[in-house]
DNA sequence: TGTATTTAGATCGTATCCGATTTAATCGGA
DNA sequence: TCCGATTAAATCGGATACGATCTAAATACA
């Protein structure tokens, strides 16, 4: 759960890790979103998805997984249902049938473009230091995927 | 996702989202502990209702749930799991047999006391930065949460 | 060429999250 | 006192995460 090593003794406190203030972040942002994405249909990682899924065209599964630290057992399903959807198309790749390849039709590029969530960043309330805490964030999980065991 | 709104046009990048790192790093959080919670068979989830149940003997539901920003719909069948597995005691209050209060076994004690994740705090690479990083994500969680309709 | 190996997705089972509903116990007002 | 409203858990269904396994396609190389 990792909490500062100051804190010892009687300080095992939920609110001294990092962890779960990780946790519970995530799943503030989730509920944070959740009104805005009703209105549209979708889940928050389906929402995730299509905003990795805006960066390029013609990207695989694995490509958009390694965006996401996702794999295809987690992938496969949300995919599956936004195409169902109609916001996105998968098609094997004809040089490699191995490979789907993913790109966001124009409905999904148009939902995209609204850019809902311009309303969260005023609820985070973090005002001018959002980028800093933006990159803080980000260090931080690179470090702990960098320093744990790939399984 | 909330991202600063600077960022705007081309900058539609999943990196610039807030909400994105949140997420992101609550998953490599959760991979960090993976490997130290298979050896005393726990998940992250189970393992941080433990830590929340060792603030203090006979707690309800309800309470624990306030801790961790869940209901019974989630804590229910972790709960019923964590009893079985001998880390947990439920047994409904004697003088309002809706609440079911929570404790810790001696099991359960010796296990949160043995402090799993004090390797994980290397693993984060924050150094001295790491009580200022657990607060800033905690305000941003708590801010988050006041500024969402409760439902 | 032929077969072992590797690779990309997909599938399956388990464990969260969470909205909606249900059940049982308690409370409250006429 | 009696019955409707409230409350605490539990249940149910849908949607992630994720380890393990499977299938099909591509690659390696003897």
């Amino acid at each position: 759960m990792s909490r500062p090593a100051k804190a010892a003794g009687k300080g095992r406190k939920l609110s001294n890790f990092l962890c779960f203030a990780v946790y519970s972040a995530n799943l503030a942002f989730g509920r944070a979103y959740k009104p805005l994405l009703d209105k549209v249909g979708l889940t928050y990682t389906q929402y995730i998805a299509m905003v990795a899924l805006s960066d390029e065209d013609e990207q695989t599964v694995s490509a958009l997984g390694e965006k996401l630290f996702l794999e295809s057992n987690t992938l496969t399903p949300i995919l599956k249902k936004l195409e169902q959807m109609g916001y996105i198309r998968r098609h094997r790749d004809p040089d490699d049938e191995r490979q789907v390849l993913l790109s966001l039709t124009s409905a999904g590029r148009k939902l995209i473009e609204q850019d809902l969530g311009e309303a969260v960043i005023e609820a985070t309330g973090l005002g001018d230091e959002f980028p800093a805490v933006q990159k803080t964030v980000s260090r931080l999980r690179d470090n702990l995927l960098r320093n744990t065991k790939p399984r």
